[in-house]
DNA sequence: GTCTATAGGACGATAGAC
DNA sequence: GTCTATCGTCCTATAGAC
């Protein structure tokens, strides 16, 4: 923790960076994009609105870090709980079923509300054209779809692009729910009920 | 249409309102309502910003308006797809099965993206618990888990509440990602390929 | 009823000191 | 690397003319 050198800064660029991450990360689930200011994220992260700028040069590179950041942790976690490594997710016959994906995925977002909120929050911000991350949702979107999809063919389900698609539907409207009073529903047990109805019966 | 009086106005008051509340709609859709301002509710109305601020008192004075404007012309127009009294719609033993009111509502909505992105992108927006629109969506949601759980009952479902709440995530989810593509998903005939699998083969 | 004018902030971003 | 200082713009809202 000892600065290396004798400037001022007793954090390390990576360290500062990633703080800066954090703040804005709270601050976007908190109060979307544009309800959040940089003096909000300066002043979380303990610094200057200048001092944030130098980081990520603007507002919109700043929402651009943070999302290229939660991508990177997120795949991680999700291999992690399934098993796998990371590049595995790309390949075509995936080894992962479609109920072990889903379970996967909620039972990580249960975890971490704020960082569900700041997708959710930012997924219908979004929709808007002009905005600095439609074109991130939207392939991030296609990923996904194709994702589940492919884990529905591994499972042997008939019409696996309509089935990917009422999954990943139905998980973003239940998590909404969740998120607007997290004690009137319980999102992983919830979760369990509504797919088996889905898909007929609880599997591995 | 001859003013009455020998002030500049051309317009009546209410038909002023009605231009605002247009106007403050279709940008709440596209930007949010953080990301809307007066001003361009203004410009798009036609008047300037006192002029706005005179209509509806405040920013939020003007969420509450376009919202309660909502509910009126929203319930009028589904109560009459479904052929039956605004009023009915609170009765308990509700004289409407669940795939009917599904239908009625997606059918309803495919017709008004405009209006469906409002809702999805203040949906978001209003999970913070300081949002002018906070009490109204958590009431909004309680009355729909209501009305569905209804509908659910009358179609002799198993369970009204999980049902209720499994067809509002999944018409939510399933919306969100029609508005970010309109041309991928049409709105209609997925709801009902998706629908059939969940409740169970068509209905009237 | 709608305007002009303006108060009074907050905002994103830049320049330059340290 | 982070600061201070500042610019110019946008914002909501109010006061008062017409």
């Amino acid at each position: 923790m000892a600065a290396t050198t004798r400037t001022r800064s007793r954090m390390s660029v990576p360290e500062r960076r990633a703080l800066i991450l954090d703040a804005a990360t709270q601050l976007i689930g908190d109060r979307g994009f544009r309800g959040m200011s940089l003096r909000d994220v300066a002043v979380l992260a303990g610094i200057t609105e200048a001092g944030v700028l130098y980081h990520v040069g603007s507002k919109d590179g700043l929402l651009v870090a943070v999302l290229e950041h939660r991508d990177e942790v997120d795949m991680a976690s999700l291999a992690e709980r399934l098993g796998v490594d990371v590049e595995t997710l790309d390949e075509d016959p995936l080894p992962v079923t479609l109920p072990a994906l889903c379970r996967a995925l909620v039972d990580r977002n249960a975890l971490q509300p704020q960082i569900v909120r700041l997708y959710a929050t930012l997924e219908a911000e979004s929709l808007e054209a002009d905005h600095p991350a439609n074109a991130y949702f939207r392939e991030r979107e296609t990923w996904a779809l194709g994702l589940f999809a492919r884990a529905a063919t591994t499972s042997g389900v008939e019409d696996p692009a309509r089935t990917s698609l009422a999954m990943l539907s139905l998980m973003d409207g239940l998590q909404l729910r969740w998120l607007r009073d997290p004690t009137r529903i319980d999102l992983v047990h919830e979760w369990e009920a509504l797919s088996e109805v889905f898909l007929g019966g609880p599997r591995a």
